[in-house]
DNA sequence: AATGAATGAGATTTCATTCAT
DNA sequence: CATGAATGAAATCTCATTCAT
């Protein structure tokens, strides 16, 4: 966690993090990269976190929250399941799309060990409320039956995939491409 | 005669790094740790790779072409188009099942920056036949028509990341869970 | 306020590396070495330095100046050509003698393909002066009209060599030795 | 000393050494490239000499005695002292034109440490009759009295950074160039 | 004798972190 | 708080030499 100094400053430092880790991996993160690319001193990012873990673990438990945002928004909700499960996932397409490097920094440190176990539940509790309207709509036979934390990896996944291929490959997504994704991810778990 | 090179040594080096990745995440691959799981001095890496990310490359392209052949095998081919993409669901899933390092070793590396250009061509090359056979699906109307590199990327993605969440959760995968996994895949393309 | 770079410090690295040259021979200088004897960690020399090879290329450009001003001091120019060319060679002379090491640092690395281009023009300009005064003595028919880099190859390849052998058999030279190694430099060149 | 075998090996590996240490400096001499340029395996480089270092000295006393010879050579006798020495100047000047890589690489090695004393007195042995030569013109005042090692190095100072400008620059040396340069080697020297 | 793969001590270089200002 | 020079442990890599064939 951040001492509650300079936001912009945190934001700043936070942004570099997760580009320098999109282009370069993560062995590729120098804390002197960081400093350079968000305009601080190296000594300044030790004011600030305690390690550079604690300075991954903070971008990793911010972005986590806000990529929890992208789903989970009042907006969102709708008449029917299928209308709202339809906006929640251009919602998440939609931020993935935008901000790949976010999407692949959160994905990198899942197995990198560098997560600490407290922040692991933390973020997970985030999205409490999908797996409500998840399971309702199971209850309610919108969508098959089965464990939710595999739907739910099964829909991540797919997003993931699809969002890493249109960035690496430059491809400028048309609607109907986008619709058809959707479709995809629909039909697999509808009734 | 000289000695001869040992090709025993190229596999106990690959097997060493792709163990010390997993453990220890790429940053924590060390060129000393290598050498002393794999048996030999620090100096014959550099016999067999000119650097790090060489040895790397390596392990990368005799990987993937690991990976390609478990789904494409003769074996996987059956009568009707349905039962073949189902045994290449089933050997790819179980093949991450089993290796899951080896699973997140490719997936972490295409975005590292560590993969030469030359190699990702080399290896997207291995593919070609899974492409042929999707697309025979499309124009026999057995599955949805749309861009190939998506659909792969959609099944791939929901893959890895039901993989990953069972390795990471320590979870005994029943039979049929695994089928519903599968019922997923296939209800999401099929026509 | 940040520490600020300690000017004594890259002084006493430049000393440092000198002298281990001229023990050590080129092949001995080791960074560790250059490190400890001048009182930094290896870390620092890195901070100054790119690598040993801009580190050596410093040291050049820095002693070649020095040499430039044993022979290019306003306090050596006299009534005659004669007398201001007799200082000159003295003074390049005694330089050579005091500091055979700096002498040789500079002749070993003209060939050794370690010093860049642009510090070789760079040091080259040192040295003008010194070619605007023997072009003059040509015109005023003091000496021999000819190419004046063959000129001062000449006379620098016997100063040179002279000094060599002195230090090498470790002979005291004697004022009227010195007299005899002038005299055949100026009968070389007089007209 | 190398076993007396194959001498065309010999041959070769002493034309590597000698073209690597001119190219890339003393501390640039590396066993696995003289291997390569001289055709020969590493280990065999082993079978000729103990070390890099009797393989450094082997070079240098078979290089000192051609230079030898280049000067010292019956056909060189004339009639008079002049032409006797011009002759000399001209076998010298011309052996150092021809081969610099010989010149430069005896040159860089008498300060390197590298040479055993036994091989400098071998070597100055070679020279005992050009030292005869000198005295004698002494005698018979055909040229100035003085130490005669510093009259040798003073002559061949001049003659190898000639030398050195002349390869340096690429520079095509004509003949009335050349007479200059030994005009003023004789200027120098004559009573 | 000849080979070149293998070695490992030791060199160069990196980089997270500390510290003086 | 902020700075960035300084640190040094630890990483990567080199290369003279050895050794199995």
């Amino acid at each position: 966690m951040p001492k509650l100094k300079d936001q912009n400053k945190v934001a700043s430092i936070h942004k570099a993090a997760i580009v320098l880790v999109t282009k370069n991996g993560f062995s590729g993160l120098k804390m002197a990269e960081v400093a350079k690319k968000s305009g601080v001193a190296t000594g300044t990012l030790y004011v600030y976190y305690k390690s550079k873990e604690e300075l991954i673990n903070d971008v990793y438990v911010v972005t986590k929250k806000e990529i929890a945002g992208a789903i989970i928004n009042p907006e969102y909700i709708k008449e029917t399941f299928y209308e709202t499960f339809k906006a929640m996932w251009y919602g998440y397409f939609g931020y993935c799309l935008r901000y790949p490097e976010k999407m692949l920094f959160v994905e990198q440190f899942i197995y990198s060990g560098y997560i600490s176990e407290g922040n692991i539940e933390t973020t997970d509790s985030y999205f409490e409320s999908l797996n409500q309207f998840l399971l309702e709509g199971q209850k309610q036979e919108n969508i098959h039956v089965m464990d939710v934390e595999i739907l739910k990896a099964h829909l991540q996944g797919s997003v993931h995939e699809i969002v890493k291929m249109i960035v690496k490959d430059h491809i400028t997504l048309k609607k109907d491409v986008m619709h058809t994704c959707f479709t995809l991810a629909w039909n697999s778990i509808k009734k």
